[in-house]
RNA sequence: GGGCGAUUAGCUCAGCUGGGAGAGCGCCUCCCUUACAAGGAGGAUGUCGGCGGUUCGAGCCCGUCAUCGCCCACCA
């Protein structure tokens, strides 16, 4: 490869580094040369991420900057490392989200869905999709992500639609999927059923109503609550049109005589039902006595079905009280917290409400909608789990995969124990139609394309006439499917092949249920491999002050407004100093990202600051011999071996918060802070240029992950090999010679010269004043060389006599006042006294010297020298100014 | 009702298998030194949530309590 030396003069760069200058158009560069495409290639290790789809309805926010940048970067790693690396992403079609938007367009138009008719409306919602999905991945170009956007897939394009048809027929097949008529969640403001986890609960003020149910018969046997009927408590008076008992607990004495008698349910008071004995019921709460609605509670689903009861709704889709099932009086009609109202104010009147009291009570709400979510009988499709389930967990126990951070994957193992059957049918219209058909006579017809259903029904059911279901899939039964549908299954297609399983899914902890489990457990059943041997599972981002973003709370930051304001680099890089390997959360401070700005900043006048250097740089990675390497040299590539090692450790051990610490903390206080300072020495020109060069272009390489566009640029301004950073080789620790003596050395140097600095201050010297060193003469030249540059001073030989470096200062104390001075070793003797005190003590104690590991003890003791020496010097300086005065 | 996190400097957080408490920001002082004032040098600041225990030695291990956050769950 030739080299290519590009060497412009500093004042060919500006003076800061501007990112839209740079972004963009490096963007549009390597999209070009197609750098983010790759091809399946079984001579090479796969490192593969399924990209989690957006929503096609979807904005970028902040929350990916803390999964998708991980993600770009362990990509960008692993391409630079060689490996067969690519980013698989797409969209997701949103059932439910983007059915709100489109139906939200049609009531401007004053249209609906029904009025637009199936097949129009479905039109509608693609073109809706076409037009304006996909604005996130212009969004994600900004800020730098890298996935291989000719592979990009959506949910509900053909081959996937087919692949989702195909499991959901298969699993048809085997009995797993299943229809059925069971108690559901129905969000009335989508009008759909939603699964369970897509349902959360909130606590609320409300209210616990006790009411009295009368006997129906005159003269009922007295019980514990006199002769006038059965006291009961509720939440959801409502739904007391749909009694159809009372329940208690069979070990309760209070009521056992009660049990089989019938009571008459207010208000309306018409019919009569049967007192039943169920151990469901809490004796301790509210009154021992719990009114029984089948249709509208999952508890009293499972008590009406163990005694056979009869389960009327008295709610409708737009859960407003209906009568079609049962008798409600003048209810019919209203909505259901408007019923609730009227019904206590008739409870009151008729003397049937015993008492109201205040109470916080647990609802369920459709986390799409927030609307509270009504239990509902429904016919519905459900998948049986439980023998899914029981291979996926096999996998998490055995290793076949695993969590980082580990906790969560007992989270995981705990819901798939306790795993219930999975409600995949929605009432919208945008999504994947069930390929269920019904004959005339109801019968089902389950098949992958229309015209097999056809000949099914032919040849089974001797019939041409079938209805299709009007249901569509759960959004995440085709997500569940994802890492395989997306390489093209059932194909056996080269993708398929050596891209399936991928490496690594990176997500966040709220989709562990509706996504991660899921995957798997489709993955193992249709391929028979878990789909990522690893789940990282990134934080989830708040702000500052811990609270969760959201537009209402005025609190949303918008990612492409750091974008401009600081560079996508800058952004990146802020948000992953602020990750932790364990954190479940961020609180994103922006500071992060203008200090990240500043950040790349530095490293530009750095480079600036290497393309000046009057003796040019040679070629790319060359370095001068061992022997031509200055301390400083030896010291800034040892550290650079061990940048390099740590920051492939930690991107291996996904800690992105790590390895942002550990590049920044060598590039600007190890690189910037020290080693360009001593390449101003005089010794250090032969080999400065060399070096310099040699450590960006590799630290250039070590931050490419997370800052991809200044590591661009600054690579290819220096000589470098190769058309971009992007398929750069992997920075190799063996190219980089060590000197674990030298960089010990140099080590020791920045202590005294701390030392010094700090004394200075105290001394309050100015700091322009040169100080005179006396520098003993065991000193080497060149460590006494950089003394004088990092401190500003002249060097003295004194005769050896073995003191340490950091005691130099004879010089600096000839200029300090004496009284400045004199306190200065007071406080020193003071604080070595308490030291030596403390570690006589310690050494003293024959436990500590029996039972502490050796080193720690030697070490121990060769402090306490150190302490008392430097303490007979402090007090023979002190004497002797006292002889002074 | 189960379970999981967190509690360290004013703020956000590091502290690996127990061996003398750290970073960044903020704050104070000084410096526009020829890469960078989006910068440089220096400084101050902690009963490591409380109480017990184990240990020669505890921020770290064990127990317990407190506060905050989160997940799961059919007390109506």
């Amino acid at each position: 490869m030739a080299t290519v030396s590009a060497s412009p003069s500093m004042t060919e760069l500006p003076k800061n580094y501007d990112p839209k200058a740079v972004e963009v158009r490096r963007y549009r560069q390597w999209e070009a040369a197609g750098y983010f495409h790759e091809e399946p290639d079984p001579s090479r290790p796969p490192f593969i991420i399924c990209m989690p789809p957006p929503n096609v309805t979807g904005r970028a926010h902040l929350g990916h900057g803390s999964t998708y940048a991980p993600m770009d970067a362990l990509v960008r790693y692993h391409r630079m490392l060689g490996d067969n690396a690519n980013w698989l992403p797409g969209l997701d079609h949103a059932a439910i989200a983007t059915e709100a938007v489109v139906i939200k367009e049609l009531a401007k138009e004053g249209l609906t869905r029904e009025s637009l008719g199936r097949e129009a409306y479905v039109e509608r919602a693609w073109s809706w999709s076409r037009e304006y999905g996909g604005t996130i991945d212009e969004q994600f170009r900004a800020l730098g992500f890298g996935p291989d956007w000719a592979r990009e897939r959506f949910t509900m394009d053909d081959g996937l639609s087919a692949a989702v048809r195909k499991v959901f027929v298969e699993l048809y097949r085997e009995g797993l999927v299943y229809r059925g008529k069971r108690l559901v969640n129905w969000d009335p403001k989508a009008r759909t059923t939603v699964s369970d986890v897509e349902v959360d609960h909130i606590e609320r003020d409300a209210f616990l109503w006790r009411i009295r149910y009368p006997f129906a018969a005159q003269g009922a046997p007295g019980g514990a609550q006199g002769d006038n009927g059965i006291e009961i408590a509720t939440t959801r008076p409502e739904t007391m049109l749909a009694d159809v008992a009372i329940a208690v607990h069979p070990d309760d004495q209070r009521y056992r005589a009660l049990i089989g008698k019938t009571v008459l349910v207010p208000p309306l008071l018409d019919r009569e039902i049967p007192i039943v004995a169920d151990t469901a019921v809490e004796m301790e709460f509210g009154t021992g006595a719990v009114k029984v609605t089948p249709a509208h509670d999952p508890v009293d689903y499972d008590i009406g079905l163990r005694h056979e009861l009869s389960m009327p709704s008295v709610l409708d889709l737009d859960a407003k009280i209906t009568g079609a099932d049962i008798e409600v009086g003048r209810y019919a009609g209203m909505d259901r917290y408007d019923a609730r109202r009227a019904i206590v104010d008739e409870l009151r009147a008729q003397g049937t409400l015993v008492e109201e009291t205040p109470y916080r009570q647990t609802v369920s709400i459709s986390d799409r909608t927030g609307e509270v979510i009504e239990p509902l009988l429904s016919e519905q499709w459900f998948v049986t789990m439980k023998p899914l389930a029981g291979p996926a967990l096999e996998a998490y126990r055995d290793g076949r995969m695993r969590f980082i951070p580990e906790r969560y994957g007992r989270t995981f193992e705990q819901w798939l124990e306790n795993i219930r059957d999975w409600n995949i049918s929605r009432q919208v219209w945008w999504g994947h139609q069930l390929p269920v058909w019904y004959t005339a006579a109801g019968d089902v017809v389950v098949a992958e394309t229309e015209d097999e259903a056809y000949d099914i029904a032919r040849q089974r059911y001797n019939t041409n006439e079938l209805s299709r279901d009007p249901d569509t899939l759960d959004t995440w039964f085709s997500s569940g499917i994802w890492p395989f549908s997306i390489l093209g299954w059932p194909e056996r297609t080269p993708e398929l092949e050596h891209w399936y399983p991928s490496q690594v899914l990176v997500t966040g902890w709220e989709i562990i249920f509706l996504w991660v489990a899921r995957m798997t457990m489709l993955g193992l059943k249709f391929l028979g491999k878990v789909p990522f041997p690893d789940v990282f599972i990134a934080p989830l981002v708040f702000d500052a002050q811990g609270r969760k973003m959201s537009k209402s709370l005025g609190n949303a930051i918008d990612p492409l407004e750091l974008v401009d304001k600081y560079g996508a680099d800058a952004f990146r890089m802020g948000m992953m100093r602020q990750m932790r390997l364990e954190g479940q959360e961020v609180r994103f401070h922006e500071s992060r990202c203008e200090e990240s700005r500043n950040f790349n900043n530095k490293i530009w006048n750095a480079t600036r600051y290497t393309l000046s250097l009057p003796e040019g740089l040679p070629g790319a990675r060359t370095l001068p011999a061992a022997r031509d390497l200055t301390l400083a040299d030896k010291w800034i590539l040892t550290r650079l071996r061990d940048t390099v090692a740590a920051t492939g450790r930690g991107l291996d051990g996904y800690d992105f918060g790590g390895v942002a610490e550990t590049i920044w903390k060598f590039v600007w206080y190890e690189f910037c802070d020290w080693y360009l300072e001593a390449t101003k020495d005089e010794d250090a020109k032969g080999s400065r240029a060399a070096v310099l060069s040699f450590v960006l272009n590799n630290a250039m390489r070590l931050l490419h992950p997370i800052e991809p566009f200044i590591t661009e640029e600054v690579w290819l301004a220096l000589p470098h090999d190769g058309q971009s950073i992007m398929t750069a080789a992997w920075p190799d620790i063996e190219e980089i010679p060590v000197d674990l003596e030298a960089a010990e050395r140099f080590e020791a140097l920045r202590r005294s010269v701390e030392r010094i600095r700090n004394l200075r201050v105290d001394l309050g010297l100015p700091p322009k004043q040169s100080l005179t060193l006396d520098v003993p003469s065991n000193v080497p030249d060149d460590v006494a060389s950089l003394l004088a540059r990092f401190v500003t001073g002249v060097i003295a030989r004194v005769p050896s006599d073995g003191t340490a470096l950091s005691e130099a200062l004879s010089a600096v104390r000839a200029h300090a006042p004496q009284d400045v001075l004199a306190e200065r070793y007071r406080k020193d003797v003071a604080r070595l006294l308490a030291e030596v005190e403390r570690g006589e003590k310690k050494l003293a104690n024959a436990n500590f010297v029996a039972n502490a590991k050796p080193d720690v003890v030697a070490k121990e003791r060769e402090k306490l020298e150190t302490y008392r020496s430097d303490l007979a010097r402090a007090g023979a300086a002190l004497r002797d100014m006292g002889e002074h005065e």
